[in-house]
DNA sequence: TTGCACTTACGAAAGTCTTCGTATATACTT
DNA sequence: AAGTATATACGAAGACTTTCGTAAGTGCAA
């Protein structure tokens, strides 16, 4: 019913097509082997899997079918941050976040964004 | 050679171990079985692998063995926040911080806590 | 039109994860 | 001592992921 979550594999896929937008088996394939070495019938099969499962929508017009992702970045990386958090964090998002302050040494410009965030929604929140 | 990433379940295990110290399969198992129910065998095999994997230590004086986390919570956390960073955020920590901080509405003590460890983080950067 | 390049479809192998059944050993209890 | 409860060891099934080989269809070019 839910589209599932998406794979290591998958997802990989899913940052080139948000990228990107929708594209071909090729124009994927060509741009994951800028990272690392993967077969195009791989890159294929795993595109047609995704289509199966509902993660990515294709369309088969032209002979070389269009692949685009099915659901958007932003609403992805919620659900996959929020399944990591309740695993990792017992679903404390602020322990987590936390966490990667600490250890994450920010540039002043990322903090000060944060900070901006921050007060942003104090000011929303009153 | 390095001890791998824990798989989900093993991950469950760990949080149990890390919270309640060295415990033996029984115990790992009753505590699993307030969230979901699983068989003493599965979790005993799992506690078995985390062992061969490197995961986790046993001490066999007992009849009943006594299991502990290979490594420590923050340590482990750090890792998998940093391999899940990678993977679905392109490396950016910020930009994962940003987004929990945009959805997750966190409590005024919470965001207190944020901005002082940002100035900490200020302070001690210069 | 014959052949080459490129595409999708399909099946299956190899690896990993999770689960549990069964066998065997050890301790306790009556 | 016999029987019961509890522990570990082991193997294997079933699901899922990733990978690729091979077959078959389609279009273009010589």
């Amino acid at each position: 019913m839910e589209i599932p979550k998406p794979t290591e594999a998958e997802l990989e896929i899913l940052q080139i097509l948000w990228h990107y937008g929708p594209s071909p088996v090729r124009f994927v394939n060509d741009k994951l082997n800028e990272q690392r070495e993967v077969g195009y019938t791989t890159t294929l099969k795993l595109m047609q899997i995704m289509v199966d499962k509902g993660i990515a929508i294709r369309n088969t017009d032209q002979r070389s079918h269009i692949y685009e992702a099915a659901a958007s970045e932003a609403a992805t990386k919620t659900k996959l941050l929020g399944q990591f958090v309740d695993a990792a964090f017992n679903g404390s998002a602020m322990k987590m976040v936390m966490q990667a302050l600490g250890q994450h040494q920010a540039s002043q410009k990322e903090l000060d964004e944060i900070k901006a965030l921050i007060e942003r929604i104090e000011r929303e929140g009153q």
